[in-house]
This record gives C-alpha cells, structure tokens and sequence, in this order.
DNA sequence: GTTCCCGACGCCCTCTGCTGGCACATA
DNA sequence: ATATGTGCCAGCAGAGGGCGTCGGGAAC
C-alpha cells in the first residue's frame, strides 16, 4: 500500500496529547527496546488541544493503556490511551480512549459503545457527524511499529469493528508528521452483531509533534482530509436514509433494504412506519392516559393492555384450564407449559429442552459455567438476576418471610415454608431409613444418616472390644451394643469377670495385697479410696452424721441398707439382700410390701425410681 | 397506521440439596 | 467433666417453571 502525503486543514485537527502514565507493560517493552521517555514540549496554539487534554485528565480515572510514540530515534513517548467512562448524559464508552476538541458536547449522539475484544478503540468525534475508529492491538507500540487496525468514517451512527482494515502509521522522520496511510480490508459485522458500517474511506492525517518547552509531552493530532463531504449529511438527532455508496456492493445491497436508521441507538428498518414506532421508544412523551388511574403510556397497545388490568378483560382463555391472558401469545406459552409440555428449544448438550429460548440460555449457563452477575460486595457470581438478589439478602440481613404463627422471619420463602410444615403442622411427613429403624424428619438428612452410617466404607472399622471389623459404621455401632452388659474384664488369677475395668483393677489388689490409699490422720492402707474415704469420715471426722436406715413400720433403725432389706421380710423369706429385693420389687406375694419403694434414709442413702434399676447415690 | 404474533427480558416462585451450628444422648 | 455421635434446624445456593411486559416484524 502506498503512502499519500496530503496537507492539512489545521482547524480540523483533533489532537491527543501525549499522556505521562505509563503502563508497566508498556514500560517493559521501552525498556527491552533500549528506549528512554522523551521530554517534549507542548507547541504553540495548543489551547484547543490543551482543552481535551483537561478533560482527560477528568475522565481517566481509570486504565493505564499507553501508546507508545517515537518522535526521533531513540526517544519514546507515551500517549495514554485509557478506558474513559462517561456520564449518564455522555455517550458510554469502554475500554475507549477517546479526544475531542469539542469536549463534553463533541461526544453526544455520536460516540459509541464498541467492543475491540483485545483491542483498544479511540473514537474521535467531529461534531456529531462522523467518528474516526481506531483500534490498537497492543498497549505500546512505536510510531513505526504503530498499526492501526480500522479508521472509518462514520455516517450516522454506527460502525463495524474490523480486523481485516489495516492502515500503516508511518513516521515522516523530517518532520515528526505521522500519516496514515489507507489500507486493504472491508468491513464486516461486528461479534456482537450490533454495529453495522456505513463508512465512507478517507484519508487522515496524524501527525507527532513536540509540546511546549519543558513540557513533557508531545501531540499526536489526527486529521480528516474529507471534511468537505460533511455538508450534506443530515443532521443529528433524527433518523434518516442513509447513502448507500459503500464500495461493498454485498452490505450496499443489504443497507439499501434497511435505510431508516435510528440516530441514537443501532436500529435499522426497511420501513418508516416501523422506525417512527421505534423512535418512540426514544422520547419520554406519554401521550396516551389511563382515564381510571390517570396513568401515561407511549403507546395506544401499551394503554389498552394497561385498561385491562383494570377491568380484567383477559380474552384469550385456555380450553384446559381456567387460566385467561391478555394476548394469544401468553395463551400459547401456558399452554405449552401446562398442558402440550411442547419444548420447542432443546439443549444440545442435555436432554433439557424447554418451552422458552431464554431458559435455554440460563440453562447452558449451567454446562459453560458462566457467572455474568457479579456481587459487588463479595466474590460471589451467579447465573441469573434474581440468584443475585436473593444473595443479597445475605449481605443485608433481609428477611422477607415471617412465619404467621411463631412470627419467626426467613431469607428465602421455602425455608420458611419447611419451617411451618414441622414446627406447627399436624401429620408431619417423616423418612424411615430403609436400613434401621431411624426416622427423620428431613428428607436431606435422611441422607446424610445414609451416608454416614449405611455407606459402606472401605476401610475396616475394628470394634473397640473385640477383633471384628465392619465396613459400615451402623453395623458397628450395633456391634460394639452387644458388649454393653459383657462382663469383658476377665481376672487371671481367678474365676472374677467384670464390666468395667476400674473393677477389675480393685479387684487385682485382692491378689497383689496392694494397698495404694494411707489415712493421713493413723497411716492405716486401704485397697480403695472409698473405703478410706469411710474410715477417715468413721474415725477421724467429728462432723461425720452416720446413715441411719429406718423401717417405716417398726422404726427400726439400721447402719446398712441391706439389714433394713432383711428386716423388711427377707430375712422371714430367707436368702441374700439382693434376692430379697427382687422379691420385693416384683410385689412377691410373701413380701409384707406390696411393691418395692424406695427406703427412706437418714442422712446420706438412696435414690431410685419405683421402677427403675437401683442407683447407688450416696458417693 | 393498526393489529397480530413472536421473541426477549425480567421477575417471582417452587423444589431441591448441601452446609454448619446447635442440642441432646451416650461413651 | 469431657469428647463424640447424631438428628434438628435455618441459611443458602442451584436449577427450573410460570407469567407479565415490552419491542419489533409482518400482516392487515
């Protein structure tokens, strides 16, 4: 591709002044080049440009993308070209490095969101008109190495991001002057298919000049060589028909059938009453009024559907159901919901299908792993708008759901509902584990109880009082039940077994004559510590009250329960005190008593349920 | 220009399942 | 007194169903 030198019309200048910032990425590549930061000076009649340069240093707030410009050789500088993110009443842009001599005005109705992928994208605006689009691949590059990747014109409002338009920036090493020169490549619908080109190719102009001395900085300005073209554009703010004279004759013939543009957003229409519906979305005017509530609709449809809330004029009713809808098309969705099950959109990955694309879509989520809904106030994402609000809740303590009976308030709807369902409803379903007895009363932790005590584990689990192994913690824990009442404690001197082994180890000394507990008061041994604890209470404790057993029938008075026993019948009955007790406990028909009951003890003595096992509480 | 039809978006709902704190029983 | 096991329970997120609303293409 050749160059072509043009002169200039100064008053057309857009100039980007080069930027101090330099990205650490950026830097790396001066540094590997061997480079060092040039120090220019801003040139005379930079006022225009020194305009911009404020409002950029206003709008970058953010990003650091730099550009890379050689002036000489071996001196660099950087033009910064970051993400500007303006205000509601500006145009968005992201990840656009944009420059106006117009300022704020320049960018209205004519600068539009883009999307470069990798890209960065400079937009450039000449009074609402048309837009220069550059994009830059890299984050540095020198003026030789600088490729732009597109530089369109824009009639009207849109354009198309293309990576096959390419245009060499060349440094005119005389002068400092930056051309750019035009280059092969045609436009091609954007990824996300929103913009669309009308371009008209044109020459620029750019050219690096230094800044004022003592300033850091040097000025890329960027020309348009076309600017006489722009009389007989219309003007913004209202659609119009555009020119089909792209040299693409595939995208002319395509814009011929789509002339009716929208100036303030991507939509295109063959048809003008379509786009004068349309550019009504556009206005705030509410021209239609409800006359029972006084509210204000764009449009006559928009009314009508309104009134029929009012009157609860639904006619299209369902055939299968008492269900009735405004339009047929809610009709033909609930049918397919509720009774066709039709599913016309069908997952390929799955065998989920459903009846409407948009669920398709939240479901691919689920195979791609895709999170678009970003917490703001945490790492959490989610997959749709309303998972999102209902995370929120947690940040914010929100609990919407109240219980009607206890007042007891729920983040979610369904926690509360299983909450009422259990608390305060009769017949409440339960789970029986198919395995053991067990009943639960959640289903999900009928699962969990499957899961630790019916999974089978592969690693062996040894009874604790035997040599089995089991490989399912349930069969254990009914295994090691059987060595409940096992007297496993077995005496190798003797025929003396016992439950506990802290018997067993009293038990020993028997054999042993160990005597471990000495009174301090007359140095006499004991095997146990409780009876110590008896002698030094009997014999060395003035405060000691002895327990007395009482017959409630003759008053006689006893040291030891056992001889109260005796005295209650079973001496009468013969045998030992335990059998006696037996007898008594089971209402013997030889026992002067008819049930047993517990003794009533002086002091110190007994507890016991009427029917339970004897406890001896008196430690 | 109006109306019908359809797709897209958004909101709300239910069902489901996992997690961890808690209370209680048991060893 | 302490440790451990287990069911109960609320919190929370994943997935999907159902419907109201809006905007645009096309027919009328």
């Amino acid at each position: 591709m050749a160059g072509t030198e043009l002169s200039v019309p100064s008053e057309q200048f857009t100039k980007i002044k080069a930027w101090e910032l330099m990205p650490p990425k950026a830097l790396e590549v001066v540094q590997e080049e061997g480079a060092c930061r040039g120090r220019e000076h801003l040139g005379p009649g930079n006022v225009e440009a020194q305009d911009t340069y404020g409002l950029l240093e206003a709008k970058m707030l953010e990003g650091e993308r730099g550009l890379v410009l050689t002036t000489e050789e071996s001196e660099k500088h950087i033009v910064t070209l970051q993400t500007v993110h303006f205000s509601s009443e500006d145009v968005q842009l992201q990840d656009v490095g944009w420059l106006t001599p117009q300022g704020r005005e320049g960018v209205q109705g004519a600068v539009r969101q883009a999307s470069g992928g990798e890209q960065s994208l400079l937009w450039l605006d000449e009074g609402s008109q048309q837009c220069v689009a550059i994009s830059i691949q890299e984050e540095a590059y020198t003026l030789q190495e600088l490729e732009v990747m597109q530089l369109h014109v824009l009639e009207g409002s849109v354009a198309v991001a293309s990576e096959d338009t390419k245009f060499v920036v060349s440094l005119a090493e005389s002068t400092g002057w930056v051309k750019l020169e035009k280059g092969q490549g045609e436009d091609q619908p954007s990824a996300e298919g929103g913009f669309r080109a009308q371009t008209q190719e044109q020459f620029f102009l750019v050219e690096a000049k230094p800044g004022d001395e003592g300033s850091d900085e040097i000025v890329l300005t960027i020309s348009n060589l076309n600017v006489g073209e722009q009389e007989d554009r219309p003007a913004s703010g209202q659609g119009h028909v555009e020119k089909a004279n792209s040299t693409d004759n595939q995208k002319k013939a395509k814009e011929a059938k789509r002339p009716f543009c929208c100036d303030s957003c991507v939509f295109t229409s063959s048809r003008i009453s379509s786009f004068n519906r349309h550019m009504k979305t556009h206005s705030t005017e509410k021209p239609h009024v409800c006359h029972l509530c006084l509210k204000a609709f764009r449009t006559v449809t928009l009314l009508r559907n309104h009134i029929n809330t009012h009157t609860g004029t639904r006619p299209y009713k369902c055939g299968d159901c008492v269900m009735a809808f405004v339009t047929s098309g809610e009709l033909v969705r609930h049918r397919r919901y509720k009774h066709t099950h039709e599913k016309p959109f069908k997952c390929s990955i799955c065998k989920y299908a459903s009846v409407e694309a948009s669920k398709l879509k939240r479901h691919t989520r689920s195979h791609t792993g895709e999170r678009p809904f970003q917490c703001s106030l945490c790492s959490y994402a989610s997959k749709d708008t309303y998972k999102l609000k209902r995370h929120m809740r947690t940040h914010s303590g929100e609990k919407p759901y109240e219980c009607h009976v206890c007042h007891t308030r729920f983040t979610q709807s369904g926690t509360m509902k299983i909450h009422v369902l259990q608390k305060h409803s009769k017949n409440v379903p339960k789970y029986q584990c198919p395995h053991c007895a067990t009943i639960i009363a959640r289903k999900s932790d009928l699962r969990v109880h499957l899961l630790n005590l019916h999974t089978y584990k592969a690693t062996e689990m040894k009874c604790r009082y035997c040599t089995a192994v089991f490989h399912e913690r349930y069969a254990l824990v009914q295994h090691q039940k059987t060595h409940k009442n096992e007297k496993r404690f077995k005496c190798e001197y003797c025929s003396y077994a016992c439950k506990q082994e802290r018997h067993m180890t009293v038990h020993i000394r028997t054999h042993t004559g160990e005597k471990p507990f000495t009174c301090v008061s007359c140095n006499k041994c004991f095997r146990q510590k409780q009876l110590l604890n008896v002698h030094f209470r009997k014999y060395h404790d003035a405060d000691f009250i002895p327990t007395v057993y009482q017959c409630p029938k003759c008053s006689k008075s006893f040291s030891r329960w056992f001889q109260w026993v005796r005295n209650l019948g079973g001496a009468r009955l013969g045998g030992s005190a335990s059998s006696s007790l037996r007898r008594l406990r089971s209402g013997c028909s030889g026992c002067p008593l008819p049930r047993w009951r517990p003794p009533m003890a002086i002091g110190k003595g007994f507890s016991s349920s009427p029917c339970g096992p004897f406890h001896w509480a008196a430690q």
